[in-house]
This record gives C-alpha cells, sequence and structure tokens, in this order.
DNA sequence: ATTATTATTGAAATTGAATTCAATTTCAAT
DNA sequence: ATTGAAATTGAATTCAATTTCAATAATAAT
C-alpha cells in the first residue's frame, strides 16, 4: 500500500478540504477529457468552478495535482491484492482472470485517465517506476510460483520474471488501441469488458501452460482450444 | 509504402537541400536524446549549427518536422517486406523471428527515437493512425493464414485479428520497459538483441500454436519446452 | 460583536517559448 | 564584376499559458 508521497497537504480547514477536492475530481474530469498533455489550468479552476488563483492555495502546479490524483487512481483501481484472495488457491485461470478483470474495467471505464497515466509515466521518471514497481509486484505472486511450477524447466529467477513480463503485456496494446485509440480494426465488433478479459486471460494462458484454459470456463473464447499446431 | 504527405517541400535548391537535410539529421538527434515533448526549435537549430529563424524557411513548425522525419524512420526500420521473402514458406518461427529482430533493433539502437514514436503518436491522430496501419499490416500476412491454419478452430476474421493483435502485443511491453525505461528487475541481466528477439518469439509462438518451438532453434530459451503444465 | 485567519477573486505581471522580419550574406547566372 | 534571388541571421515581437498578489469575502476564535 503505498502511502502518499505529497506535500500537498497544507492546513486541513474543513472548507479548504471541499475546494481541493472539488479541484482533484474537476482535474480528473478534465483528464479524461483531454488527457495530461492538454489540461490546462484554467480547465481545471473552471471545471471546479472556482477562480484560477485558487489553484494555488491547493497545488503546487499541475504535475503536483495529476500526481495526486493518479496516484490514487492506481492505488484504488489497479490494486488487485483484495481479489486474489477470492480465488481457490491453485485455480490458476481464474486467478488471473479477476486480475486482468480489474484493468480491463479500467481501460473500459476510464480510457481518457489510462491514457493520462501513459502520458504522466512518459513525462515524470518517478512516476514511470511507480507504474512499473506496481505492475511487477502485481506480477510478482506468479514469478514466484515459477521455480516449483516448471521445475523442470531450471529457469532462472530473471528468465521467469522475462518470461512472465513479457506474457503480461499480452494485453497493454490491444487495450490501448481498442479503448483509447478505438482502432477499427478492432472495433469492428464489440467485446463486452468479460469477452475482452476472456480474450486476454486465455491467450495469456496459453503461453504460460502450453494449453488452452479448461473448455468450460470459456465462453467468447470456447473455440481456441482447437487453435493449435497439428 | 506510404508516400510523403508533406508540403514540407518548397523550392530545391542545392543548398536548400543540405540546410533541410542538417535540420533533419538534428531534429532526430536530439529526439533521441530528449524525446519529442522536451524537443525545442532552439535545440534543433542549435544543434545543426544555424539561427533559430531559418528554422521557419524549411518547416512549419515543430511537429512538421518531427512528422517528417518519424514517418521515414518508420518506413525504413520498421517495414519487414524484405525481409520475409528470405524466409522459407511455411517456417513459421524463422519468419517471426525474422520480424522480431527488426523491432527489437529499432528498440536497441534507438530507444529515444522509439520512444518519441508514441509520443508523437500520443499526441497526433493521423499519425497514431499510421503506426497502428503500419503493425496491423505486418500482422496481416499472419491474420489472413489463420482460417487455412487452424480450420477446425472456426475462428472468425474479427476474433482471428483480436488473436494476432494480443499476440502481437507481446513484445511492446517488455521492449518498452527494457530499453527505453531501464526497468531495473528486467536489466537485471543484460539480453543481447538475439536473445530477446528469441524470447519475444518464442512466447508468441507458444500462445498461438500451443506448442515450443523446435528446440533446436533455441539458444536463450531452449528450457522453455518444459514450462507447460502437468 | 470584534478580530484574526483563511479562502477566494481576477486583473496584472511574468515566463518561456514560438514566430516574424528587416538587414546581411552567399552564390549562381550572366 | 555585377546582379538578383535565395539563404541566413538574431533581435524584436507575439503569444499562450503560468504565476503573483492586492483586495475582498467568508469563517472561526475569543
Amino acid at each position: 500500500m503505498p502511502k502518499p508521497v505529497l506535500e500537498n497537504t497544507k492546513e486541513i480547514s474543513p472548507k479548504g478540504k471541499i475546494a481541493r477536492a472539488k479541484l482533484r475530481t474537476a482535474a480528473l474530469e478534465v483528464m479524461e477529457r483531454v488527457g495530461y498533455h492538454r489540461m490546462r489550468i484554467n480547465d481545471v479552476t473552471a471545471e471546479a468552478g472556482v477562480a484560477s488563483g485558487l489553484f494555488y492555495h491547493y497545488f503546487k502546479d499541475l504535475k503536483s495535482l495529476t500526481l495526486d490524483v493518479l496516484q490514487d487512481f492506481v492505488a484504488h483501481s489497479l490494486h488487485v491484492e483484495d481479489i486474489e484472495k477470492d480465488v481457490p488457491k491453485g485455480d490458476w485461470y481464474e486467478r488471473m482472470l479477476a486480475h486482468n478483470r480489474l484493468v480491463v474495467l479500467a481501460y473500459a471505464e476510464r480510457p481518457g485517465i489510462m491514457r493520462a497515466l501513459l502520458q504522466l509515466a512518459d513525462e515524470d521518471e518517478d512516476f514511470s517506476q511507480l507504474l512499473r514497481k506496481n505492475f511487477v509486484q502485481q506480477l510478482s505472486w506468479l514469478t514466484r510460483q515459477m521455480p516449483k511450477l516448471f521445475p523442470a524447466a531450471k529457469m532462472s529467477e530473471h528468465q521467469a520474471m522475462m518470461v512472465v513480463y513479457a506474457l503480461a503485456g499480452t494485453g497493454e496494446t490491444i487495450l490501448r488501441d481498442y479503448y483509447i485509440n478505438h482502432e477499427p480494426v478492432l472495433r469492428d465488433k464489440e467485446l463486452s469488458v468479460e469477452e475482452m478479459t476472456e480474450l486476454i486471460t486465455v491467450m495469456f494462458y496459453r503461453g504460460l501452460f502450453l494449453q488452452n484454459p479448461p473448455v468450460e470456463k470459456l465462453r467468447y473464447t470456447d473455440n481456441l482450444d482447437e487453435m493449435r499446431k497439428n
């Protein structure tokens, strides 16, 4: 659980809290609409319905507010720990599914924010690190199991990490191009969150286990068991 | 082969050509160093060793020059057609390998430019489309084969596209985080271009065929045949 | 009720870069 | 050698945005 790294915490008058919250909400709204790079202080204050100068009472600059808001978003929307617990030990497919569902949901419901995440990560090394740390951490449960899961493969720790990292990337591109960029060849048919989650999870599972997941769990991809050589 | 979309073509005096070329080279250099977002006209003219005003003789604005230069880069560094022909028909692994080697090489040698590609795509819808069109086109040879390759799966065209798109994303994240962001957990061990290419290709191949590639072709990942369930 | 503190406003100052342009230089053509 | 068109310069200008701040309003403390 990452604790707030911010000094965005002056005094805490009751009124101050409200105004500050208004600005944060407004920033999120504007970011969803125009992304981080085109967001202006004026946009935020206008959206919040306050004078532009007030911004500086509560935040140092746009980046500081954005970091604040997006760190929150990551902590609340992309943290999986709770969910993992609901899944029967050893049911890898369900576990991955639960995991991926969360990510897909974030893309589906907040594409603008997911985009802003990438924009900010590109701009700010610290935030970039934070995202990757989060990513790696989400993967760590799997990475740790690898030696036990595939003892015959005698993988090094590093190789296991590389493999899992590569697999985990599977989703990223298609999610970005589907939900953020609305790539026509993908949008040709609309997928529900559940279908998209399933697709990504199945592809991940196949790469990891050289098997299709149990067909009875599949709805959108139940035919992919036949996608195999020979 | 995308033809130049630019009106960056005024008169073509011998001297003009040189200066223009100097600016393009300088832009590439600066972009490699600082990326697209932090690049300034002054940086480019300084790097080129000319006065700042001269910029406008040859280019409308930074974005125009950048588009110009990056479209070139994509056309020359990320176009695979020639390579594909060298590969024995039906040798899927070699084909994918050749394909991926090109991409990995681009990341390894020009990480700053690859980063700038993403930056510009985020900023400019047209360029974003161009990149994706390129991406989809690279995938089309495979997508087209899918019905014949896996007739039993009875995949729709769209599903085939989704599957291939997901698989093709495999590399993107790890390449970005390895070569651009220098993620420590990945950099823990240094991989050669060949090794990275192999890893990505193997993971792609596994997801597609539910098989490991022929072990005799593998050097860095020859143990992954044992990475499978049961 | 009075005073002090904090919040809020919006016009004005500042910033940092893009852009223009009049003056100067280069160079190919004659 | 002279000419004129194109290339080049960099100081001056413009511009869009951030940032400051003096004045005013709201709220809390006594």
